[in-house]
DNA sequence: TGTACATCAGTGAACGCGCGTTCACTGATGTAC
DNA sequence: TGTACATCAGTGAACGCGCGTTCACTGATGTAC
């Protein structure tokens, strides 16, 4: 609490990553602006600087952030096994993450050679291919982990832009079982096939 | 042709559409200006207004013309039958005209009240929805239609991004048939059977 | 065939704005002795 | 316990830029008579 806007802040940091990631919320990524953050925040525009090098370094940390979260939410889903767990871990991520989300896939906004970054998406993506890769029994592993991804990702995206019709899903987890459940059907172990062997 | 620099341009709502496109594959949909679209035609930077009344008039109309041109595409494939050459044709969409896929999914940046963007909209979501439920035999036809469409737009979206590895597919098209193929044994007709005539 | 006139398409100067980034600076903090 | 000093975090003025939009304008086109 300290007396009244102390010179110091405590930690900018941490501060400006969460008025980025309301900031997104509210106007998409892509017109972020740091005097904006600056603002939100209360502080000098020249203070974010201080913390990111540049505009791209503060969408670089906050993709990597969302990386990271997205590899340790998948790999606990993982412990509980099943195709279906890990998209609707998936799922859940990009609705509560909507901000982390958005930016890590717009790699033109960020630094995507940055190599925290570069390690954290590779950590989230072994995650998800060895995840649904493990539990495929039926057919072309590559062409199942492709289009688990696809379906999650679609759905996530499509939900987070708002385009979904409320006849389709009222719920964004509810809507990622009913999904997953079907595509579990045609690749998952013991689908609704009970003669799919080893 | 007429003389060098005609003061009329001919077909400048047309050639700004165009340049919009080409802009848009380059650098994303949200960075493009106005100013840079009339550089592009060789125009004056106060020309586009005359045609379409702001920047984001501009975009309602791209995506305006991308709704339509999927739309038909999406009409077409149903002729043909099957959820596998509906997902295929709307992949094929999103990957031959990119910059209308890019933004046709990006309402902040156009008039998303627009009666004719609407209309358009409306057509191609009917085609899309209309086209996969007719062909499911088994289970919820609406989570069906969810997840097939969220497969699709997942694929596309990934695809255009550039974030898909090269070790899960090289080729959109291919990669579109592998993964409705997989969601057709799941929910198509005669489900896995290849036999479904007419 | 010719002329007057309305309409339309494109011009270029001007406006005000918010932005990213740089800069020399100052206030606060912590550490060595 | 006190003091000197290095380091760090945040300041605020300044820069140059590209942008969207407005404005009075002018060149070209087509149509009525």
């Amino acid at each position: 609490m300290a007396t009244d806007r102390p010179y110091h802040h405590g930690d900018l940091r941490r501060a400006l990553l969460d008025a980025a990631a309301t900031a997104i919320v509210e106007n998409g990524p892509s017109t972020v602006s740091l005097r904006d953050l600056a603002r939100r925040v209360g502080v000098s525009h020249a203070g974010p600087v201080h913390h990111f090098r540049d505009k791209a370094g503060l969408l670089t940390a906050l993709a990597t952030e969302g990386f990271e979260l997205l590899a340790d939410a998948l790999h606990g889903a993982r412990e509980q096994g099943g195709i279906a767990e890990l998209g609707v871990c998936y799922v859940r991520f990009a609705t509560e993450h909507r901000a982390h989300f958005a930016v890590m896939f717009r790699p033109d906004l960020y630094h995507a050679d940055d190599p925290q970054l570069a390690h954290a998406a590779e950590r989230a993506f072994t995650s998800l291919t060895e995840g649904i890769g493990a539990q495929v029994t039926e057919g072309d592993s590559a062409a199942a982990v492709l289009a688990a991804w696809s379906l999650v990702h679609g759905f996530a995206t499509l939900w987070n832009t708002g385009v979904m019709p409320p006849e389709l899903v009222t719920d964004p987890v509810d809507g990622a079982r009913a999904i997953t459940g079907i595509l579990n059907r045609a690749i998952g172990p013991a689908g609704g096939d009970p003669a799919a062997g080893s």
